[in-house]
DNA sequence: GTCTATATAAGGATAGAC
DNA sequence: GTCTATCCTTATATAGAC
């Protein structure tokens, strides 16, 4: 994850800054946090971050930017390299090694904390409803669309089904407790329950789609 | 809907205050809307607005209120209405009166923007969250639970997974899929596809659990 | 219950010395 | 690149007349 902050030589400060809103916009907002507390946490006068950021709002651009980028960067496979892993597996291999990836990514405080500060600012700003739209929802159900069709293809899956139903049906739920997680999460209440559902529900699906 | 508000006669312009905070609130966060935004909208001067409440916060633990009172006023029928009900309808009948009535809940503009106020104020404050938590979550689910239970015992259903799995099978993506057109009729955007989603679901969950 | 006027704090942003 | 000092605007809230 460091890598997707500028380097360490040559933007410690801008970085720090960075860490710093990403974890008060995630609490309260962006209206909700002023620059004298950011800076009050970096340990930086008010002043100083204006020669790291010409604004307020060009902090969150750039906190936006690095959840495209991170999202860009791991990027899912091409439709030729997915092709190829599917090969080699079966539906039950697939489903476990994409929500153990999932896993990896809700687990990482950053990324967390950026999905959850496009979640508050989604209703004032655009630009966090795009990113969700484009690269939480239609990239996930894109994803899953390409390669339940090529498990139908393989004859690995039943093809009652379009593949973009399946896509919905298997991911909607995911995303509605991920959701639940995070709020459970922040109060450090119970999440037991919920990784049994979760786990419940790739077993329900695994179980529906098997020829 | 008039009546989630205080009288006319004697909260006209308390009434007035709460409808344009919720607007304010639903576009921009709590924190980001000034009391001197919401009184001019009103048409009053901000000190006369604290007549009508004590702060600022107060105006929005009134919101919580409305929208908790409108769950509570609509309320799911009891385990013996239930019973009763579920005597004369098979699966089809039960989801689709439940989905028409779901869809009257996220075309009430109040309701939706008290929603989207929930969404924005949940990492923020705790009230929000126990609200989404309890009335949302917990409480839609629970009751479904209970439906397919009966169903179930009614032999109406298949009996291989738990209600509680079932309940969360079918609501879990009726969550999201709601959350995702929120934010596409926020822009105006195209739901047509969406709205087959929803559809295909409801079939798609029927086909399944159907004897 | 609304107004004018005001208190007091906090907000984003800039100038200029070092 | 950071500091001190400052500008100007906006914020929540109150006092007291009508």
């Amino acid at each position: 994850m460091e890598t997707m902050f500028p380097s360490r030589e040559t933007g410690q400060t801008k970085r720090r800054i960075l860490e710093v809103a990403i974890e008060l916009f995630s609490r309260n907002g962006y209206s909700g946090v002023s620059v004298r507390e950011i800076t009050k946490h970096v340990g930086i006068k008010e002043s100083a971050l204006y020669n790291h950021f010409k604004t307020k709002d060009e902090i969150l651009q750039s906190i936006y930017q690095l959840f495209t980028n991170a999202s860009e960067g791991n990027s899912l496979p091409t439709p030729e390299q997915l092709e190829s892993i599917l090969q080699h597996m079966d539906l039950d291999d697939f489903l476990r090694q994409g929500f153990e990836q999932f896993k990896g990514t809700i687990e990482n405080p950053l990324l967390t904390q950026i999905w959850r500060i496009l979640n508050i600012e989604q209703y004032r700003d655009q630009r966090a409803r795009e990113v969700i739209l484009t690269y939480i929802y239609k990239g996930t159900i894109d994803f899953l669309e390409s390669a339940f069709q090529l498990l139908q293809q393989q004859k690995k899956i039943k093809d009652a089904y379009s593949p973009r139903m399946l896509a919905v049906e298997y991911q909607y739920p995911i995303f509605a407790m991920m959701t639940e997680y995070l709020l459970l999460k922040f109060d450090n209440k119970e999440t037991d329950e919920l990784q049994q559902r979760v786990e419940g529900h790739i077993q329900y699906f695994s179980d529906y789609v098997k020829l």
